[in-house]
DNA sequence: TATGTTTATGATACCCAGTCTCATCTGTGA
DNA sequence: TCACAGATGAGACTGGGTATCATAAACATA
């Protein structure tokens, strides 16, 4: 995944710099949505002197090529979750955080019903869905 | 609508303070969705003496009644937008801030086949529809 | 491989939304 | 009218995110 980020990055035209290759790697480490103060944990935990302000700057760069996106969790957090660059919906484990992208799964005919009562152009929506992955239905304990 | 927002936290056992009949007001006469500091900037502009606090305790407590709710605007700010206190989804004009409330239209279908994809078992979900209100789509311009 | 320009960086100050604390005030039931 | 739990305003604080700016590093070119 880190790669592909890289990639990706170097298509967009920028620089592929130290601190960059060093939070990709991190994010690739990370499974699940993480928030931009655990990133910065990490990187402040390994000591690669990686400013606050260049952690929010590649979040933004990655969303900006939606290989990232932002989440706003339930306990109104904001978490960044990696993800594909394609139109879809994430699903949340509220236990252990881990999340699955789902695809369009018939909400196009939703937001044409919703268009149709209301008389509204809809131009995006966002669709979050938040409960238990099997993982975390089998423990019956979250993971983390 | 600050009517039903009195009676409702009175029978929430809470007290009909000065304060707290100002606010509502001021929640009536604004239509559409508002930031916290929006509704600060109207009790500061009238001089009513309002802490900050006090805001953020009423629009709380107004959400636990389900009379209110928060927003996440695509641009990432926040905002509240008064509404009846059943499950419902909303419908925002990204042009003049009005907004409407629609009803189910399906989504239990969508959540439903996330569900049977992923294995996950759906707990919440969030769904905010963003678009042009009629009224906007024939002026051609927002009203704000 | 050296160079120069342009982009990215880290430090730090700052901003904004929201929360906490605490001494004071006020609604409300008796 | 009184007593007191609950609400208030002021202001400090927190946490996420942005702006500024001098310095450092990427990388196209020579």
């Amino acid at each position: 995944m880190t790669t592909e980020m890289l990639t990706a990055l170097d298509q967009a035209g920028v620089r592929l710099t130290g601190p960059r290759r060093q939070l990709t790697e991190l994010i690739g480490r990370r499974q699940g949505h993480f928030t931009a103060a655990e990133l910065l944990d990490d990187a402040e935990r390994r000591r690669l002197g990686i400013g606050r302000a260049t952690v929010f700057r590649l979040l933004e760069l990655l969303a900006e090529q939606g290989l990232v996106e932002r989440l706003d969790l339930p306990d109104g957090r904001h978490a960044y979750i990696p993800c594909e660059p394609t139109h879809h919906h994430h699903l949340v484990c509220l236990e252990c955080g881990s999340s699955t992208d789902v695809g369009d799964c018939g909400i196009d005919a939703v937001t044409a019903e919703a268009a149709r009562r209301s008389g509204f152009q809809i131009q995006q929506h966002r669709l979050e869905l938040f409960g238990k992955c099997p993982a975390c239905q089998t423990t019956k304990r979250g993971k983390r």
